[in-house]
DNA sequence: CTTGACCTTCCAGTGACGGGAAGTTCTATT
DNA sequence: AATAGAACTTCCCGTCACTGGAAGGTCAAG
């Protein structure tokens, strides 16, 4: 299966799967043109990556689930310490962005938004004044 | 004053404030021997450019963000509506991470997470069953 | 036999810096 | 005056996960 048929069953672009190769993360076979030939279960990996990918899991820990994922032994509490592990992290991420929204919101609020000059937001990055930031 | 002291006056690095630079963002001024030669207005713009880069701005927000602030004449809108786009992206992000977290979450929880094999979470990324991704 | 689709490798750029090397200038001490 | 060391300079590489593009080889159709 040539690298397009496989950009078309896993709906990962070519230049996304070769650089999964260039990183080690999946390497397929070679044709003898020199062309990559990818399996059934090459294919089944790209998916399988790139649903993690979505889920926003690193590269690395893309590596470290594949192997898990091709374990027959592993324990489902490593995939779970895992995925508890980047949810922590989401987690913190969403709080965070939440106290900029906060921030930005109610400076965009205090701005009356017209044709004068003066304007609490410049107002607060400036430091003149004492806001919330 | 040298970068050094614009360093501890503005509370950014010094190899960011290069990099405002380099970028041409804020150019100093230069000594005899060469040095960067920051005036205390210059100073003031790196306390600015800190605090609209904590709130998430990128780099050309910050740019028209202080053209902005140099302009006498400028109208507060002008503002508003820089702000008001990042305040969409940022809440856009938010949406995003929570239905990440969302989908993370449920399948966190349907892991028993222990020393058997078989994984909710694996299973789902490997798209054998239909999972809520 | 040619056209064009598909494949290959390699190089460069993204955003916003950070690390570190190699060399220059300043400051403090001896 | 000499010297140690702190602070400064420029320059280049690495980050993360790709994406774009150039230059060239291979394949299927007409």
């Amino acid at each position: 299966m040539n690298i397009g048929a496989a950009e078309q069953a896993s709906g990962l672009p070519a230049k996304t799967i070769r650089y999964y190769e260039d990183i080690g993360l999946l390497v397929p076979a070679r044709q003898d043109n020199g062309y990559r030939d990818y399996a059934h279960n090459d294919v089944h990996k790209l998916a399988f990556l790139k649903r993690a990918r979505g889920l926003g899991f690193s590269i690395e820990d893309c590596r470290a689930l594949l192997s898990l994922y091709e374990d027959r032994n592993r324990a489902s509490a490593d995939v779970r310490t895992l995925a508890d592990t980047h949810l922590h992290r989401i987690e913190a991420k969403i709080a965070e962005l939440q106290g900029l929204r906060d921030a930005l919101s109610s400076l965009v609020e205090a701005c009356h938004g017209d044709a004068r000059p003066d304007c609490p937001i410049l107002d607060d990055l400036s430091g003149t004044q004492d806001g919330n930031s």
